[in-house]
DNA sequence: CGAGGATGGTCAACATTGATGACAAGCGTA
DNA sequence: TACGCTTGTCATCAATGTTGACCATCCTCG
């Protein structure tokens, strides 16, 4: 006997064991992030060979990207009237992280960012901020800068993002959350409402 | 012979190897981020073994964290006046990085960001942006939430920096520095003056 | 001069990581 | 039964950061 049997799971349908490696990644890159995240702690949790993650997701990378995924929740606030969006879209960072598809939009977003060193995922982080962040807000701006002062928007918000949920700065995460959303909230509005009616 | 001699290069004092080290890991760091970058390229580059490189900064983490500082340049913007510091400490992040100081500065903060999976890696980062933007700033501020808002300016100002030198937002990179300068100046200036006066 | 120790440097090895490829086991079908 | 596709496992690889044993050079003191 120079082989012993292999032990073999009971077969599931492919479809399962990618649903349950997908979950188990999400919860593990969601609490440590990319890099204390290996692949055999991921398939541990899944109750699954290493090798098997690789031959479901490619990579690790992929696999990361494909589950710190943002689902736009921000999106719908830039829909509304553009008369308190700052405010709106703050308080969207901030307080929404209660929520449960709020705090994994947040969570993957900071996720991304710590990580950004991967070539990779600074391209999707780019992507994912154009389409969460500025390309909604370009359509409703007018005048002067609109897309510059857009993008200008989604860099606030990644900086209030940011400092709190990557940097940790304690000063914000012990102030008065409706304190941030006032002046945040305020800083931005001025970004989105200066140029509306004429250019500097 | 068992054993060939070993190569040994001429003796030098270990400051002078030491400090070798340090300008190629400042090179590469800086050109290429800290996972990119191994300890044997380093090594290579200084022209000096791998062990070497340990020996002399305990890890590579360590290494990366004594190489990438920011000699805080923005500093003195906020000794100025209160009126118009918005843009000037914009201009300094926008503009600066053209000269030699300014670059390496820029460069080693986005650096610090984007290796942000670490703990220690943010546990700097933490204290940078504390020490180079939000304390010179709480000192100057008064009225209403002072401390608040000289964080929620640093904020601001990590946004403003990670879009251009992390995300590499390309609407910001290609748009009209004086343009960014202005609107995102003004928009940290309402930050500063706000409260001045009298809180909310 | 020569013994001894500190200092500076090299090499071979280790554990761990992500990733690959050969192979086994289940399951449907002809 | 025999074939073939899918699903899963194992052994293994190359590269990484890190370590400890080992040289080699220089300074110093007897």
């Amino acid at each position: 006997m120079s082989t012993r049997p292999r032990a073999a799971r009971p077969r599931q349908p492919a479809a399962v064991t990618r649903s349950t490696i997908f979950d188990a990644a999400r919860e593990l890159f969601g609490e440590s992030g990319f890099d204390a995240v290996g692949i055999r702690a991921v398939a541990a949790r899944a109750g699954v060979d290493a090798a098997l993650v690789i031959r479901h997701f490619g990579s690790k990378e992929q696999l990361f990207l494909e589950t710190m995924t943002v689902d736009l929740p921000a999106v719908r606030v830039m829909e509304g009237p553009l008369d308190g969006m700052g405010r709106a879209i703050v308080e969207h960072v901030v307080c929404l992280p209660s929520t449960r598809t709020g705090a994994l939009a947040v969570t993957a977003l900071a996720a991304l960012f710590r990580a950004s060193d991967r070539d990779e995922v600074r391209r999707n982080l780019r992507s994912t901020i154009d389409e969460v962040f500025a390309r909604p807000l370009v359509r409703r701006l007018t005048g002067g800068d609109a897309e510059v002062r857009a993008h200008l928007v989604a860099a606030q918000l990644g900086g209030l993002l940011t400092s709190m949920h990557v940097v940790q700065d304690p000063v914000l995460l012990a102030a008065d959350p409706q304190a941030v959303v006032a002046r945040y909230g305020d800083a931005i509005q001025q970004l989105i409402s200066e140029g509306e009616g004429a250019a500097a």
